[in-house]
Formats: C-alpha cells, sequence, structure tokens
DNA sequence: TGCTTTGGTATACTTGAGGTAACTGAGTTA
DNA sequence: TAACTCAGTTACCTCAAGTATACCAAAGCA
C-alpha cells in the first residue's frame, strides 16, 4: 500500500493505459452520467450529451462494454430498448472522476482570474 | 468539502476541462518524468520518451507551459542548457496521476487474467 | 578543416478519431 | 397508408494531431 516508493518502479507509467482505456471525446462524460443515474438509455445518453451523434455513441459504448466498464442490456421489445449501466468494475473509476472534476474546477477558477487580472 | 453532493451541480463535467489541458498523447508521461526528477534537460526527457520526437516534445512542453503546469528555465550557455521542472501548481496534478497508475496497473493485471482464463 | 552537441524551427506528409447524412426494420399510432 | 419510434448501421469526408526529415547557430574537439 506504500504508494509513493513502490509507485516509479513498474515501469514506464501505468497511468498510461488508463489514459488509453478511457481515450475518446465523449468516455467520461458518459461515465459522468452514468455514475448519476443507474442506468440509461441510449436516447437518454443522446439527450444528456449535446453533440454526440449516434454513430459515435455508439462507438464509445462498445470500446467501454469491452473493456468491462459499462454493462449493455438489450430488452426484446418494439420498438427497442437497450439500457446501459455501470458494473462494478467501472465503478472503481470513480475515484479518478472525482479528483479530474475538483481539479477541472480549480483549474477554470485560476483562468478566469488571471483573464481578469489582465482587463 | 463534501464532495460527493455538490460534486453534481455545476454542470456538465469540469472534469473533461482537466482532459482537455492534459490532452495530447504525451503530457501524462512528460509529468510522470518531472515528478520522478526536480528538473531535467530537453535531451534528458527526449532518452527518457522512447518514441517521441523533438518536435513533438517541444509542442507539448510549451503547451504545459502555457497552462502554468511546467517551468521552462534557459541558461545562456553554449551548446544551450534547458531545464523543465513542475510548478507548484503542476505538483496538484500528482493526486490524479497517482490514481490513474493504480488503476492502470490494476486494469492490466485483470487483462491478463482474462487472456490467461481463454487459454 | 570538418565533425559533434544542444535545443530547437520549417516544411511537407500521414493517419485515424470523430463528424455528416442517409438508411434500416418491426411494430404502434393517426 | 403513411408517419413515427428506437437503436442502431453504412458509406463517405474532414481536419487536427502526430510523424519524418532537413536545417540552423555557436562553441568545442580532433
Amino acid at each position: 500500500m506504500s504508494m509513493s516508493s513502490s509507485h516509479r518502479e513498474d515501469s514506464p507509467c501505468s497511468a498510461v493505459s488508463t489514459l488509453q482505456v478511457l481515450s475518446g471525446k465523449w468516455k467520461w462524460l458518459i461515465l459522468y452520467h452514468l455514475f448519476e443515474h443507474p442506468s440509461l438509455r441510449f436516447s437518454e445518453l443522446m439527450r444528456r450529451i449535446p453533440g454526440i451523434t449516434q454513430r459515435v455513441l455508439t462507438k464509445q459504448l462498445r470500446e467501454l462494454e469491452e473493456e468491462g466498464i459499462v454493462e449493455r442490456t438489450v430488452y426484446p421489445e418494439v420498438p427497442p430498448r437497450v439500457e446501459y449501466a455501470i458494473t462494478p468494475y467501472g465503478q472503481s473509476l470513480r475515484p479518478i472522476l472525482d479528483l479530474m472534476h475538483a481539479w477541472g474546477l480549480e483549474h477554470l477558477r485560476r483562468k478566469a482570474e488571471r483573464a481578469h487580472q489582465e482587463s
């Protein structure tokens, strides 16, 4: 559990594998919404993520599914119903998202401050 | 400090701004090395990051500098010496990198396990 | 005299993630 | 009989990110 020392030995940087798994313009945003709601339909995700297209949403969800981060459930109805949910494994990403969220807020605040001082 | 509740109000997801700042194939890897060493020269970074080219390393460093994450110091010598170091502000990214590192390790372990079961 | 080192810049090329738009199919509704 | 719904698929296009290569200046070395 002693991270600060063991951290640097497993070369070169496993964080990169995290970023590879989560690489994709919308993946963190998708996770963000799935963390809030136990499950969401495809169309609900579309509505909550303005700007994303069907093609891309499908692709990112499939990739997240393949990594075991998101679970896809198809209900054989008409019209079709498909629900997406975070897996327990995907839940383990939450602390990272929380930290990034906090850092992002602070960063935006800082930038606003700098812009304010220039005027 | 109560994150879990306040977290979801500042729409839509500030974590995205974090990822924008750190977008770039090599930035986290650059930070990784700068966290280990108080300062590194340009050529030392090149050597530690196999595969990166001069042009790209320059660009990523400039962007990190512009965001106040990395500090650039030029020594007017010949041959030129330029050193890069993490700023105190950049240090605040370390907890994120550490979490990502831990998650990445676990993810790789998981993948190896899955591959093993298939054989 | 020419070769090497450092920390770049300039120019041209490549690639793939993401965007656009149209289409599908089964059943319910108007 | 047409229109609408949902959850996609297919074919095509764009453009920023990254790559490859050549070039630079000044000093030191051989």
